[in-house]
DNA sequence: CCAGAAGTACGATCGCTGTCAAACTTTGAT
DNA sequence: ATCAAAGTTTGACAGCGATCGTACTTCTGG
């Protein structure tokens, strides 16, 4: 559907939320591309090492957690990491989380 | 037994394991409340709404993730936080999670 | 208009983990 | 010696969530 999801505000952001996001080793690694990338990217564009439709969930996982920001352009849905709203939300806990250590795993 | 139990090194610190210990409320709560109370506790002395095999469960756990330090006094087993080590291994990950944030002001 | 690309939605597994009760161990006090 | 306090261990169970394949939708390009 071209609707855009639904997204939380900042003064939902829920720390459990973003927990539950972040302890899962391919969504951590997700953030951590987006952050090293610098600017938005489409779901395909990830390295992932699991399908698409887990894929799909993994992306829905951390826009509720207010992690990511998704939009569509064209058939490819575009995905944004909220740093600023984090930052704002859960001062230092991206910063701990994406200080280059990552490694993608099979889970 | 009386034997202390075994602790993983600083260097052998594991973000996953850290997070998956972390991502539990009821450890999570513990940890807040070592952190707070600045001493050493023993484990029946914390405020949690489980029963006491599971409290064992939760204590190992973080102890594994290296974040507490466990040592016998008595019949009473201690539990220490290890702050600094987490630090070092990785910066600004307990400050973010054990912020107070009901308050206003932050030194 | 049609084919392909990019994702989503939907069930269905399946393993993991948080939970408890019950039995046990160790220590300290009486 | 006995008893109680403080945890541990074991075994069982329930629910959640990560995973997949298949079918479906939407958009773009020819």
């Amino acid at each position: 559907m071209g609707r855009t999801p639904p997204h939380p505000d900042v003064s939902q952001f829920d720390l459990q939320l973003v927990l539950e996001a972040l302890v899962d080793p391919v969504r951590r690694s997700i953030v951590s591309q987006l952050d090293a990338a610098g600017e938005d990217r489409a779901c395909g564009s990830f390295d992932m090492p699991v399908s698409k439709s887990t894929a799909t969930h993994h992306f829905k996982v951390l826009r509720e957690a207010g992690l990511i920001r998704q939009y569509y352009v064209g058939t490819s849905r575009m995905n944004a990491l909220r740093r600023a709203e984090m930052d704002e939300a859960f001062p230092g806990l991206l910063d701990a989380l994406t200080a280059r250590r990552t490694a993608v795993a099979r889970g």
